[in-house]
Order: C-alpha cells, then sequence, then structure tokens
DNA sequence: ATCTGTCCCTGGACGC
DNA sequence: TGCGTCCAGGGACAGA
C-alpha cells in the first residue's frame, strides 16, 4: 500500500514528467465517492491551466497550478499514478493476465478514474484505483483543506522526544500510534512494523509504556526503513508501482511485514501476526519486547 | 480528549 | 468449474 516512501518516489518521478505541463482535458469516471470535488468541476476548472510543482505532505501529493489552485490526490490502499504508455503486470487482473507473457501497455479501464491530458502530445498522467480508497479534492487558491490541517510532522523528520511526548498518557497500543497521521504523517501498516521491529519493540505494547530509549530507536528505526524504501523504490506488495510502471524493491528487504510463519532475520524464530486496532501487525516473539 | 467499531470497495485466496 | 465467504486496509465518522 502507497505509504510515505511509494508517494515519495511517486513524486520524485513524475515531477520531470508533470511540472510546466499544460493540461489540455480531463477524463473522468462517474462521480463516486473518489471524487471529493466532482468530475464536473474538475473539468471545468482545470482544462487549461499549468502545472507549477508537485508536493507532498505526508501520504497525500499536491498538484500545484500556476494559478494558485492545488488537486490533492490520495492513492489510498490500491491507488496507482502513472503514465501513459506504462506497461506492468500489476496494471492488470491476475485474470486477464496471459500466463508468463510479457505484459501489454495498459489500456485505461473502469478502474482508471482520472486521466489528465497535456498539450504538446505529452504522455497522460493516470490515476488507477481499483478499491477506490483514493481521494480527490480541488483546492481553491488561497483555502486550506481539513485533511491536510489535521496532519502531524513528517515521518521523515520525526524524533524520539517526539514520539515520547506524544505517547505519554496514551493508552492505545504503540503502532495504532504510529499509524495516527496527525501524530506524525505517513507512516502505514509495512513502515510502523518494520520500524517497531527495528527498535526491539513489540507493537501491541501501551504507547505510554515505552521508553525514551526505546522512542528514540523507534524514530531511527523509521527515518532508516523510510529513507531505505525511498532508495530502492518503494514497496510492491500487492499493487503499487512506479509512474513508469516498474516495481519498487523494499518488499525484498522487509523484515516481518508479511512473513508471517517466516524465520526471524535476526534469531530465526517464526514471525508472528497479531491483529492491533483492526489492522494485522508482523512482529518477532522473540526479538521484539513485549 | 481518547478510544473502539463500522463503513467504503473489489480482486484474490480458499473451501466445498 | 463455479460458487460463496473471508480478507486486505487508509481514513472518516459515530458513538461510548
Amino acid at each position: 500500500m502507497p505509504e510515505l516512501p511509494e508517494v515519495e518516489v511517486t513524486r520524485r518521478r513524475l515531477l520531470p514528467h508533470v511540472v510546466g505541463r499544460t493540461i489540455r482535458s480531463l477524463q473522468c469516471s462517474p462521480p463516486s465517492y473518489f471524487f471529493l470535488t466532482p468530475p464536473t468541476v474538475l473539468q471545468a476548472k482545470l482544462g487549461g491551466k499549468t502545472i507549477a510543482d508537485l508536493r507532498r505532505q505526508g501520504k497525500y501529493l499536491l498538484l500545484h497550478l500556476t494559478d494558485g489552485q492545488r488537486l490533492l490526490l490520495h492513492l489510498g490502499m490500491t491507488g496507482q499514478l502513472f503514465l501513459e504508455g506504462s506497461s506492468s503486470p500489476r496494471l492488470l487482473t491476475l485474470a486477464s493476465h496471459p500466463e508468463g507473457g510479457s505484459p501489454a501497455r495498459f489500456r485505461p479501464d473502469h478502474h482508471t478514474h482520472l486521466q489528465l491530458h497535456f498539450e504538446g502530445g505529452f504522455p497522460a498522467l493516470l490515476f488507477r484505483d481499483m478499491r477506490k480508497f483514493g481521494k480527490v479534492r480541488l483546492i481553491e487558491k488561497g483555502r486550506s483543506d481539513a485533511r491536510l490541517d489535521k496532519l502531524g510532522p513528517d515521518a521523515l523528520t520525526v524524533t524520539g522526544e517526539l514520539l515520547f511526548d506524544a505517547s505519554r498518557k496514551r493508552r492505545v497500543a504503540i503502532k495504532s500510534l504510529l499509524l495516527d497521521q496527525s501524530i506524525i504523517s505517513g507512516v502505514g501498516n509495512i513502515y510502523a512494523d518494520e520500524s517497531l521491529f527495528r527498535a526491539g519493540v513489540r507493537p501491541t505494547r501501551v504507547a505510554a509504556r515505552v521508553t525514551r530509549r526505546e522512542c528514540d530507536a523507534l524514530a531511527r528505526g523509521l527515518r532508516q526503513v523510510l529513507l531505505r524504501s525511498i532508495e530502492t523504490g518503494g514497496s510492491s506488495i500487492s499493487d503499487f508501482i512506479g509512474p513508469d510502471g516498474a516495481d519498487g524493491g523494499y518488499q525484498n528487504e522487509r523484515h516481518v511485514y508479511a512473513r508471517r510463519g517466516e524465520p526471524c532475520v535476526h534469531c530465526g524464530a517464526p514471525i508472528a501476526r497479531v491483529v492491533v486496532g483492526q489492522r494485522s501487525s508482523h512482529y518477532c516473539p522473540r526479538c521484539q519486547k513485549r
């Protein structure tokens, strides 16, 4: 699922293909809760506009236009943001993917909810999302957005001190705290599990009982896994692809996430799974302290 | 203020 | 082969 590293990889690689481009037209799927701004409004307000910048805030991407409007994008669970002409097996359903055959070039399907076509014949920007947990919203010039306003500091800047202060008096599991976007933004299930493993802290531990030293280790672990994932192109575990259709590489380096029953890379004990706050969590029962 | 449960969605895995 | 059931989960929201 797209978390900070996947969104950042998308941003960096997309940047040279969108900045300076002028939007010729938009194609949208029918209205649904995917569109916080109705498709007709997007089409009326974005046509002819030029993209000035592409920024990231937590797991959100913001397409800045030269007239001050911003297009807010969230990839949700299964969102894929990529350029026209890309090909990847992940862009096809397993059923329609020929065994062993090389994937055909992607053609927009009914999961492709947004298409930005540019002037000058450059490849269009496509937003596909099978489960529609993603979001699109137009923020008018000078306006703010409640979702963005709520976000805590970026996970790449997180410190042990911040984690320690935020977790005092909190009775939720430390894992839930890491996933709380108002505390720190950008962390999802994969990197929460991976950073907890690095810090030797069990995901179920009550937040208030995590020591200052462990908070330091957590902040350090978080930064390490996030930076390394960005370096390797993100995690392609279920649906994530880069803007050119390429897989990331971090799924091959994860230590605990979705490795239930497999041996811990440090001690060999089988990785365990437990549900924390309705989310599956993976940990080593020997290396991560209760 | 904080916490828990529910909901949105759809493809894939699995059991019969 | 085909059907039904369960699962995955980010984030908004309601209710305790």
